[in-house]
DNA sequence: TATATCTGGTTGTTATTTGCAACCATATGC
DNA sequence: GCATATGGTTGCAAATAACAACCAGATATA
């Protein structure tokens, strides 16, 4: 993973059409979303990420100087007397919740694993939070098939996950 | 990015506790998730994902491996004598769905770009889907500060995003 | 039949990135 | 003054990625 794609030639769905694309530039790493998923559970230190992460420290300095470029998270001088600092996720970082949320709940749908998976509870009423889902206007589920991406002046190609069987 | 964790020491959080780490170890990597949101565009060939992305032939040899052993995607013969195959998401890809759509919702509203968002919308309505949120039992979104998860005989370490400024 | 082309790869060969360890600089504690 | 903790940076060996060339079967064309 290069972080920022061979520019050679942007081809028809790639820079051009998909935030995904860009949001990956910004966090598509492994360590990067670790360091978020992390900063999610409250760490914000230099050493604290360190050591939780098992991450090496120039890598670790890299991600969070990204991150901070990034606007994901913001460096924040905590020291009494001047040389302690805190890394904390912005609120662009903190709007990754669903992100991360829905990756943690596929990974507890299709991966065995020997734990049980992680049980996320609103704080105010106890209740577990629902699986995350991609909603229609009337709030009920929709899956990969049942929608269609605005491609203006184009005969709107549709994002089948598994349709017919003709070539290309 | 490794893909695989250097196991030497597994932290509190690390392997332990989050699904986070497994879903990433099968598809946290800037091409594997390219690959599948092409996958979710109508891509299944093996040349059709190479120029639309880019991509070496090796790396998306490597990569269409990988994502056939987790079984989010799989390989059809489709030769009409024995020579064409097709990669198409697994029931398990397609769940990825929610995953990649709020990861470009995010992308869309916190990353300037010329282009403007690319909405998507119901096939069936036509009207656009909703952005994707953490909901709570009874429907209402919940933000990162106002979940905990179940830690067991543990005293519950919240998941907060910005709070005190207390050491540690 | 001979040749060219298309698909779906594999095998080198470099260039970049990672992980490890050592080092540095400031601030504080003993 | 000396040791320790925090927050890094710098070198270096090893692993990965990107680029290009090559390969092999199946059609397609002459």
């Amino acid at each position: 993973m290069t972080l920022k794609k061979a520019p050679d030639s942007p081809s028809s769905l790639d820079e051009q059409c998909c935030a995904i694309t860009r949001a990956l530039a910004q966090i598509g790493d492994w360590w990067s979303l670790m360091i978020i998923r992390q900063a999610m559970h409250g760490t914000r230190r230099f050493s604290d990420f360190q050591q939780q992460l098992g991450i090496a420290r120039n890598i670790l300095g890299d991600r969070l100087k990204r991150l901070l470029a990034a606007e994901v998270l913001r460096k924040v001088d905590v020291g009494e007397h001047g040389t302690r600092f805190e890394y904390r996720l912005t609120e662009k970082g903190r709007d990754l919740f669903v992100v991360l949320t829905a990756l943690r709940q596929w990974g507890d749908r299709w991966i065995l694993a020997d734990q049980p998976p992680l049980v996320m509870r609103d704080r105010a009423t106890g209740r577990a939070v629902q699986p995350v889902q991609v909603l229609d206007a009337d709030g009920a589920p929709l899956r990969l098939h049942q929608v269609v991406v605005d491609e203006p002046s184009l005969p709107a190609p549709s994002l089948p996950g598994e349709a017919p069987t003709g070539t290309v």
